[in-house]
DNA sequence: TTGCCAAATAGGATACAATCCTATATAATA
DNA sequence: TATTATATAGGATTGTATCCTATTTGGCAA
């Protein structure tokens, strides 16, 4: 029988945890469900707001111990912010962000151009490189039509 | 007689400050200058350590809003960080970063390539783009020969 | 030059995010 | 199923950013 997607990304999840020798907590499955359903590049809070409604009792600590976890052993990036807290993205796959000054959101964007972009030598020769993007700053759709949105706009141009 | 590039920016942030109606306080000045003295894209508490010894009265609040106030204005650009304060770049010039991940250094570099990025039209058309950037991560020269000696060692900025 | 007032500051209070501490619970294994 | 190293819950603590408000001050107009 064919697996589905969340079934298939779960096998990769216990496959990580017993190459890096981690325990498969009840707790580390569903925080590791909510990640990768998720479209929104979570926070920690906003995970630990829906782990809590399978898991009234857990902490904060443990949803925010385990996704640094699970970035550290590649099951998810940590993404640059502009402010904030901290943002995590199940999606491994090569690409790049938008990231909306007013709302937050981070909107996802591909583009083959991307690996054209040369590194320069003085970091390539003596730096490790662990991750290549372009980030774009602005203001999503909704938040370039709202009033108060526009008002920041009139800095542009200045 | 000719000004140096301190006095030349100084007057380009008083011709800021004046444009938007911002009053130009000895304190405004002070962290101006320790802004675009700094090479090391500061954060609030490292030019609030700096600006203090001129200002043994400072507070906190006065550097960070006044630092906010500033990236509003055009004067500096927060940056993106992967975790950790928030952190201002007085380099307007569009260039890009290498982040270490392991000590929180950012390192600029430029290259043309960055400007052939296609933006994609989702986001050209409906979003406002207000700045590009590639932003690599992985771990700085020093990190790199030894990474769990000199991890989080809390010099941001410095 | 002086006086006025909106804007800015200092510094304490508060909010918010992340992490530490430690007693208890539990997954993996033999 | 017994053992043990690892993980968890939840309170304490740290670190960063912001709010509140009495006081001060830069810019302007008289």
């Amino acid at each position: 029988m064919q697996k589905n997607p969340v079934e298939e990304s779960l096998d990769f999840f216990k496959r990580k945890c017993r190459k890096h020798r981690l325990k498969i907590t009840p707790q580390r499955i569903v925080i590791y469900e909510e990640l990768v359903q998720s479209k929104q590049h979570p926070s920690t809070e906003s995970i630990f707001r829906l782990v809590r409604e399978k898991f009234p009792h857990i902490s904060i600590d443990t949803v925010n111990r385990t996704m640094l976890t699970f970035s550290e052993i590649g099951l998810v990036d940590v993404v640059e912010v502009i402010g904030g807290p901290r943002r995590y993205d199940p999606n491994l796959t090569p690409h790049n962000h938008f990231h909306c000054v007013s709302c937050d959101e981070i909107i996802d964007f591909y583009g083959k151009k991307r690996d054209e972009i040369a590194i320069p030598d003085q970091i390539e020769k003596k730096c490790t490189v662990y991750s290549k993007r372009v980030v774009l700053t602005g203001l999503c759709e909704k938040c370039s039509k709202s009033p108060k949105a526009l008002e920041k706009e009139g800095r542009i141009g200045e």
